[in-house]
DNA sequence: GTGAAAGCGCTAACAC
DNA sequence: GTGTTAGCGCTTTCAC
């Protein structure tokens, strides 16, 4: 293994001083372009790379950033798509990413994430749901004066950036499609209470029944935990109604399936007994029998809007907080038919 | 945000030499056990805990491994399960995980990862499959003198441990269960000809049709590549066989909700009409419809053990290459059934 | 067994 | 615009 170059050997290569070459290599402003350019020749000639942890040591920060996630059961495939996003960013701008995977409950998460940065170890954080909506952690970050974004529909008073999808809106469309196919009595699946998404997606459903007219007496609403066992308890709730929900929207995949079992375990053929639909996008969603109709999250770009914004506000360009909002996409599959009379 | 205590604070707690408490902090021999119990008790009441970017600049180590994994669609849960276990041991020897997700057919991959090595982030790399099967990477970290192990069933020649899962053992295992519900016509799913894997799970069904005389004529194989789809194309082709296969094994999860699909296109119920299992346990797996039989793999376990022998590894304690096979689990759900005459 | 001194490779503050 | 001088907090070498 060759030894790497040092900034002196750039230096020395360059014919400058070593402060000059790690202005440059900072792109701090007072280089003139020329020598700039003497500069990033030598180093790209020495194929000279910073030493991560001298300018650790020197500059006080890390260049890495964690991302917190709640690593409950059903949600692999959307932290691997955090992961990614995320990664793509810090590649990009010579940052490391930590994961970091936690559970709401554990008693002392909040000391932990504090003690995450007391070591050092994290310059700011990515708070994604449900721990972004999870006020004792967000107030003593605050606190400590921790440099962090939220992935959240929430609105939140302090100084922070978030990045949201348009759930409400999404959940919109989907109930609209429902009823241009003809359904009127349509069963929804809540997800769980303590996510902020669940009530979003409910004010969605509710709002497009309301522009057509639908009296809530026929929408039975069930409350589940965004699990594949809840939707399928649910399921079997709403299937036993009398009158039966031609439709049901589930807030989320795993639901959906769920429902979709407790149909099969009644002998109704989805969709032509009952159409399903669900919300996510998981992969699942695309190889279950038939297939799912779903809302898609642009969740990659989420990640990747928040730690841009979060590098943005580490490197001090940070100023005001914002707020962006992202679009969600309508994929229909063949869960959900015409209403047959 | 309180400062953090630095080795010099213990040091004057303790009225010893910073040299003693890094020292002691390291496990290094030569202190008496009173001397070190005053430096464990002075680093405790300041709440000490050691500078990383200052250690790694000191020790040229970084105490970050790296994960690397092929981050081809169908694998989220894997990849998930694999972090967990890295992380748990990670965490509880104060190191630091890296997760690099990569492809295969990148052209430059193995620059790449060598890179990793030279900017000197990364002390030691965990290859998990299909990468650890990719020999021209395998090559050129041995060639760096780059630590590493392996997960992955094949043997390799170079001082590297390995860590890999008695698949062969396992669909020999499936392969008795499908043939005690009475099967005989046994339709097999190859997966990806490249994965290891694959070789070892088509080994194993073999070694058990021939314990049990079955003729080779009668388990027809088709060649996949681990996706839905490749599923869903082979369980066509074997379902449109005459006589038809009264059972199909899958080598994993996807391939096998494909040949459920299969089924249901052509209006085959499972498991009445045609057994199908597969191997993994995917999440999806428990979700189906029906339920999936299939294979548990202990890959938390997987990742955990490749994580101890990595970090023993780079700390000297190294020693001769090691091999671990850890054995996999039956999961028998609703899509096997009992041969119906 | 323990300690003193010399860096690791970089950035920060200030001088020029 | 550019260079000089000190550290950052730790580990290492070698002396005691």
């Amino acid at each position: 293994m060759r030894k790497q170059a040092t900034i002196d050997d750039v230096a020395a290569l360059a014919g400058l001083s070593i402060k000059t070459v790690s202005r440059v290599l900072n792109g701090e402003p007072n280089v003139r372009p020329q020598t700039r350019d003497r500069v990033l020749a030598a180093a790209g000639e020495l194929d000279y790379y910073p030493n991560v942890s001298a300018r650790r040591l020197a500059s006080k920060r890390s260049f890495v950033i964690g991302l917190l996630y709640d690593d409950h059961d059903p949600a692999s495939d959307y932290v691997i798509d955090l992961q990614d996003g995320a990664l793509n960013v810090c590649r990009s701008v010579g940052y490391h990413l930590l994961i970091q995977p936690c559970r709401t409950e554990t008693p002392d998460l909040v000391d932990e994430v504090i003690r995450l940065f007391r070591r050092s170890t994290v310059d700011g954080l990515i708070l994604t749901q449900p721990l972004s909506d999870f006020d004792p952690l967000v107030t003593a970050l605050f606190e400590s004066e921790i440099v962090f974004v939220r992935v959240s529909q929430r609105a939140c008073d302090g100084p922070c950036h978030c990045i949201s999808v348009d759930d409400d809106r999404a959940a919109r469309r989907m109930t609209d499609h429902l009823i241009s196919l003809g359904h009127r009595r349509i069963g929804f699946v809540m997800g769980h209470p303590e996510h902020g998404s669940s009530h979003d997606r409910l004010a969605g459903f509710r709002s497009s029944l309301e522009a057509h007219d639908i009296s809530p007496d026929s929408v039975p609403v069930e409350q589940g935990r965004y699990t594949f066992e809840s939707g399928r308890a649910c399921g079997h709730r709403l299937l036993a109604l009398n009158p039966r929900p031609t439709a049901i929207f589930a807030s989320n995949d795993h639901m959906a399936m769920g429902v979709i079992t407790a149909a099969h375990e009644r002998d109704l053929d989805v969709p032509r007994g009952v159409s399903v639909c669900g919300f996510d996008d998981a992969p699942m969603a695309r190889y279950a029998w038939p297939p799912l109709t779903t809302v898609r999250q642009p969740v990659k770009q989420v990640a990747r809007v928040a730690t841009e914004c979060l590098i943005d506000g580490l490197r001090g360009a940070g100023g005001r907080p914002t707020r962006h909002v992202l679009e969600s996409e309508l994929v229909i599959r063949e869960s959900t038919a015409p209403l047959s009379q």
